[in-house]
DNA sequence: ATGCATGCAAAGAGTTTGCATATGT
DNA sequence: ACATATGCAAACTCTTTGCATGCAT
């Protein structure tokens, strides 16, 4: 974690801990301005940036960033239409047979998956 | 393919047909503007889409986006160091298996799968 | 001839950054 | 006390859009 633990941090991240919407800065600053009326969206992207490097929280990367702070090794399901993105705790890929053959390529760090496609609200 | 075929669609797909690059749009700018120097970024990014939607092309999420002519079912893999992609050919994903779990939330319409790491290049 | 596509420039989103002030250690 | 973190606003990057003009059909 970064060196000093100040109010902003501890909000964000308890937000992030709380939540299974893997939420855009924006929401996040939204939330965390709820408690904190006078935080800044500039310390919201700073302190996302801060936990991600420290490996608090993951990135997810699509369109527009989203943050998750549920590290277990899980993939994304995002819905086309209405834009949510769901966990899919179930889904496992095969890292190792991968990794082998990325060898080649290089040295493999991580690995994103996402499945897109309509979600069953959606499909109604 | 959208209706009217015009010098720009044809050069800005002709140039992505033949580089493994999986270039930006601004890369895809500057290249084209080689052959048809007053051709707009504008103009690059509104047939991009075309394309896409016509799915003559594939867009891959990033921070920023990139794009591949390239249709065939393959993944990539992302050097954290100097940023390029490349393509994983061998790499299979299990997806009748995984449509199978992601019932439960949706209807799979893609998939997309990313590696990253560092590449052979930047590891030396 | 007609209307879709283009170039250009301005506007929009999302994100980053500089700077003075506030605050955790 | 001191250096790091913050709020604020401006700047930046990538992308989209409005509008007059050009060009494929």
């Amino acid at each position: 974690m970064s060196s000093r633990l100040t109010n902003q941090k501890y909000i964000i991240l308890d937000f992030l801990k709380n939540t299974k919407s893997h939420p855009t800065a924006e929401e996040i600053f939204k939330a965390v301005r709820q408690k904190l009326p006078r935080i800044s969206l500039g310390t919201v992207y700073r302190n996302l940036e801060f936990f991600s490097k420290d490996n608090i929280i993951k990135e997810i990367a699509g369109e527009i960033k989203r943050f998750d702070a549920d590290l277990s090794n899980h993939h994304h399901f995002f819905c086309n239409n209405c834009g949510k993105v769901f966990d899919l705790d179930e889904v496992e890929i095969p890292q190792e047979q991968i990794a082998k053959k990325v060898k080649k390529i290089g040295i493999v760090k991580s690995y994103s998956f996402f499945v897109y496609g309509i979600c069953k609200k959606c499909k109604k």
